[in-house]
DNA sequence: CGTGTAAGGAATTCTGACACG
DNA sequence: CGTGTAAGGAATTCTGACACG
């Protein structure tokens, strides 16, 4: 049972203009929403971002709650509970997982 | 039952250069083989290069052959045969669906 | 705060060509 | 035939900054 997951939609491989037409955002929103820590684009050996298809999604999640009136601020402090609570659900699948690996 | 299917793995969004480094392939041959018809990227509005992930699979297929030996003329060829295979399903399917309809 | 823009540099990509074998 | 490379230009991306509100 891999736990693999890491298909192509994770995959970091496109760079800001392709998203900058994917999303219709501006490559500046983009960078923003970065510099804001909404979004973690990897880098390329001399410095290019590369973004996942997850994270064209994101960046539609954050375009739309902008458009809401939401400040980057409070998108940040969501993503960082859903970031809390993902670990924390990772973390009892670990124990689980043990528990049963223990009984074998 | 709609055939959408084009999911992110044929979206053509990355630039030659993460093609290269997803391959392992030079990015002169890369081009070669688009010159040989072997495989089909698209372009942006100014001309450069667009791959999908079903193209990097592609590449690897290509790669294998050429290690093997096999000239790009009859790599052509194999996928020509493909393609005349796969229209044909096409068009037959095409038809079980009017057939099916017909019955509505 | 969120976003546009001009600025200058660095890195990317493109094409056509010459080279070798 | 398949692939490397140097060449020159065009397009991309990057950062830090000024602007507006």
């Amino acid at each position: 049972m891999p736990v693999d997951k890491s298909s192509y939609k994770d995959k970091k491989v496109m760079s800001i203009g392709i998203i900058s037409e994917l999303t219709g955002l501006s490559e500046r929103k983009i960078r923003y929403y970065e510099e804001r820590k909404l979004i973690f684009p990897e880098r390329t050996g001399k410095g290019t971002r590369k973004y996942s298809f997850s994270d064209v999604e994101r960046l539609m999640e954050i375009a739309d709650q902008i458009e809401d009136g939401v400040q980057t601020f409070e998108i940040k402090k969501e993503l960082t509970k859903r970031q809390i609570r993902d670990e924390r659900n990772k973390m009892i699948r670990g124990q689980i997982n043990a528990q049963f690996n223990m009984r074998n």
